[in-house]
DNA sequence: TTTCTCACA
DNA sequence: TGTGAGTA
């Protein structure tokens, strides 16, 4: 059994995700509405999540601990998946897809009214790129 | 008891 | 997002 395969079984039910991640179930639910995560459903409907689920939760609230918006994160997860299809080699981020990035930053700076591009944050999506 | 969906302050 | 209702 491939450690990939153990990371992606649905096991653990939402109490365990809230005490892990630190969210409430409304906020993990809301994620799931929002197709940050895509918990497999069990027994009574019930959520199950894995934990690459619990990983792209805590993640989710990083971004957002750092000011960025639902759209914001829905876009670090969209070009995230996007790699994933691709080349797992050097992949790079496209003037667009910078453009982008830095445009939904100052926006969320200017709104939020505080500095949410500082450096160590915008290094994050070039990591991002090359993990 | 826990979780689910839906609706509303 | 929080919370309460009514279920399964």
């Amino acid at each position: 059994m491939s450690r990939e395969f153990r990371r992606a079984m649905p096991l653990l039910p939402i109490s365990m995700v809230m005490q892990l991640t630190e969210l409430t179930a409304r906020q993990i639910r809301y994620y799931e509405e929002h197709e940050l995560i895509v918990p497999a459903r069990s027994e009574g409907n019930r959520r199950m999540f894995s934990l690459d689920d619990i990983d792209a939760l805590l993640e989710i609230r990083e971004l957002l601990d750092q000011g960025i918006n639902m759209a914001g994160v829905k876009k670090v997860f969209a070009m995230r998946s996007k790699e994933y299809v691709k080349k797992p080699d050097v992949v790079r981020v496209t003037d667009t897809e910078l453009r982008t990035i830095l445009r939904e930053e100052m926006l969320q700076a200017q709104r939020m009214q505080k500095t949410s591009l500082r450096q160590g944050d915008l290094s994050r999506f070039f990591q991002y790129k090359t993990e």
